[in-house]
DNA sequence: ATGGTTGGGGTCCAA
């Protein structure tokens, strides 16, 4: 089975990426952020027709937006709100019994301190209500796979310059020291470093704004797949489809793909 | 050098 997450930037304006990266990847269940759309606005025969027939979205007007799209049975488990009224989260259960949350965390601002910025503030404080959720109604012996834009890049390698980034939002030692608290909250494993050695450059985005983003290559690891440790044994292969951000009018962020083998 | 680009909705905000 393949799971895929993508901040897609927009689920209409792009849906043709989203068909090519299905054709390509095949993906049975596909994860999306900022789909910035309303939900009488997704686009449902759409996406219907590249074979997603169990689809559960939460979308608000112009901001934000998730969506969980399948083309196996899921069934509807949380759409929980952590802190403010945003569409930031959405969870299913597959039929193989796990547990499939999809998160779109709050990017944070611009300053990285929580006394004058506002949005940073309430970034920590959701991240640390994830967390004391997953440790509070979640347990570590549960399949729970918690994938998406965490607007976090928590190692050194995670970006392209640990220290010239360290007072950069997405990479403080405060967002890391969160992040760190949810990956302790149920033990989850760090999916995407289980494929690629920590020593290793990694990422899921590259600024729209940095013209020449390939040749420079200043890019961040925000888009991940968390799973608890008794589906370690069935992680089988893991991408990041680096291509997708080359194409015409592409999201800022590339789909990150896992396969599960069955057991 | 402190910019740069993008999408949605509406003449600016968020990322």
């Amino acid at each position: 089975m393949r799971i895929a997450t993508w901040n897609i930037n927009s689920v209409r304006i792009r849906f043709e990426l989203i068909r090519a990266f299905v054709e390509k990847y095949k993906p049975d269940v596909l994860c999306l952020q900022e789909t910035k759309t309303q939900d009488e606005s997704f686009p449902h025969l759409e996406m219907q027709s590249l074979g997603f027939n169990y689809r559960e979205i939460r979308g608000e007007k112009s901001y934000n937006g998730v969506a969980i799209l399948s083309k196996i049975p899921i069934r509807l488990s949380d759409k929980l709100t952590f802190f403010n009224d945003q569409s930031r989260h959405i969870s299913v259960h597959l039929e193989n019994g796990i547990e499939l949350h999809n998160f779109y965390f709050p990017s944070g601002g611009d300053i990285a301190d929580p006394s004058i910025n506002q949005k940073f503030h309430h970034k920590l404080q959701y991240i640390d209500n994830v967390a004391d959720w997953f440790k509070r109604y979640r347990s570590d012996n549960k399949k729970i796979i918690l994938v998406g834009d965490l607007n976090i890049a928590p190692g050194k390698n995670d970006v392209w310059s640990h220290r010239q980034l360290l007072d950069t939002i997405s990479h403080t030692y405060m967002e890391v020291y969160h992040f760190n608290r949810l990956m302790k909250s149920i033990n989850f494993i760090d999916v995407s470093r289980e494929f690629v050695s920590y020593e290793e450059k990694l990422y899921s985005w590259w600024s729209y704004k940095n013209i020449g983003w390939r040749e420079n290559d200043k890019g961040r690891r925000l888009d991940h797949i968390l799973a608890t440790q008794s589906l370690k044994e069935s992680l089988n292969k893991h991408f990041i489809c680096k291509e997708f951000r080359d194409t015409n009018g592409p999201s800022d962020h590339v789909p990150v793909l896992i396969e599960l083998t069955k057991d």
